[in-house]
DNA sequence: AATTAGGAATCTC
DNA sequence: GAGATTCCTAATT
């Protein structure tokens, strides 16, 4: 696995203009390449759809969304005229060789000064902002599931497992909580990168990158709340109907609507077939249901016992089988 | 083999 | 007590 991040201690120091460390952003940069080799595990067939993504999934979606939307326009941004149109096949062997969004210099000789430069300029922001707000909601959207804090300063011992839990899940790396037993967040937050290498040598620097990215939206996300009441795209994700701030504990068929709301992340674990019916589809249901078993503390479910919890909601009258009953599939009573 | 259905006991808040 | 979990048997796909 390619060492995504390096000599990150003054990264707090230097949070770049959209907030993240300047280690955060390459490392998202990095994981564009990487993303492509993980879905390429099973069989070889790139799985660009969704699922177990996670920040560098949403960071892909986001490039899959402007190379297939916009390509041209992307093309112009890079300055790179051997920049592909479809990401189907893995761009580049080494991440360090991956075309990155806002490096400086990048396709600048190619581009003549002026109108031109300011007009990339521009939209390298747009870029900037985009993935950082896919980012936000990907951490927003983590938080709900495990019904965590987005700040792992306020993180207790059991809330940095989960979280352990949930990125080793993410980025199929190995289990390695154990090493990490009996810290709070204010003192995984305390450790430096060596500190992570030592405790786990093989993938000590990844959890480090990933907890510098959770540490700079929460950075981000601090100063943006103070003395501007104005509310973020984060904040409104935030409010939405959801449990976590409810103080109540979540219902089975809420999480299955959070899940449906984010095809994003969990479209290639459950998705809607009609919208409007309430009609979904479960495509993945032992996915589906270690998901739940994250979210509820219950490291023993199953699809077994969670599609017993959701024939509960039968007589209740909030979920039924579809009129033309299939497997995995089932219809919200009062779509909304 | 996986999914569906529902009874029953138990757990948790 | 509500809602979910766990375990179960039996039927269906």
């Amino acid at each position: 696995m390619a060492t995504p991040v390096s000599s990150q201690t003054e990264s707090v120091l230097h949070r770049s203009r959209a907030g993240f460390t300047e280690s955060s952003l390459t490392m998202l940069k990095q994981e564009e390449g990487l993303v492509d080799v993980l879905q390429m595990e099973d069989g070889g067939k790139p799985r660009l759809d969704g699922s177990e993504r996670g920040l560098s999934g949403l960071y892909l979606s986001c490039f899959d969304m402007l190379f297939t939307e916009d390509a041209a326009w992307l093309v112009k941004v890079a300055g790179a005229s051997a920049m592909p149109s479809q990401r189907v096949e893995p761009v580049c062997p080494e991440p360090e060789q991956c075309p990155v969004i806002d490096s400086p210099g990048l396709g600048t000789e190619a581009v003549s000064p002026g109108l031109e430069e300011q007009v990339e300029e521009r939209s390298l922001e747009q870029v900037q902002t985009l993935v950082v707000g896919e980012v936000l909601k990907d951490i927003e959207t983590a938080c709900k599931l495990l019904n965590i804090t987005p700040d792992p300063t306020e993180w207790n011992c059991s809330n940095v497992q989960k979280w352990l839990l949930w990125t080793e899940h993410l980025y199929r790396l190995p289990h390695v909580g154990k090493a990490f037993q009996d810290l709070d967040g204010k003192d995984l937050c305390a450790m430096n990168e060596e500190d992570f290498r030592l405790r786990s040598p093989q993938c000590g620097d990844t959890l480090y990158a990933h907890l510098d990215i959770w540490k700079s939206a929460a950075w981000m996300k601090e100063r943006c709340s103070v003395g501007d009441n104005r509310i973020t795209e984060g904040e409104e994700l935030w409010s939405e109907a959801d449990s976590s701030c409810s103080g109540q504990p979540i219902h089975l068929w809420q999480f299955l609507r959070e899940l449906l709301l984010k095809p994003h992340s969990y479209g290639r674990c459950i998705r809607w077939l009609n919208k409007e019916k309430g009609i979904f589809k479960i495509e993945d249901s032992a996915h589906v249901a270690r998901l739940w078993g994250l979210r509820k503390n219950r490291p023993a479910m199953n699809y077994d016992k969670l599609s017993r919890s959701i024939r509960q909601y039968y007589k209740k009258g909030i979920i039924r089988k579809p009129d033309v009953s299939q497997r995995l599939v089932y219809q919200f009573v009062h779509p909304v």
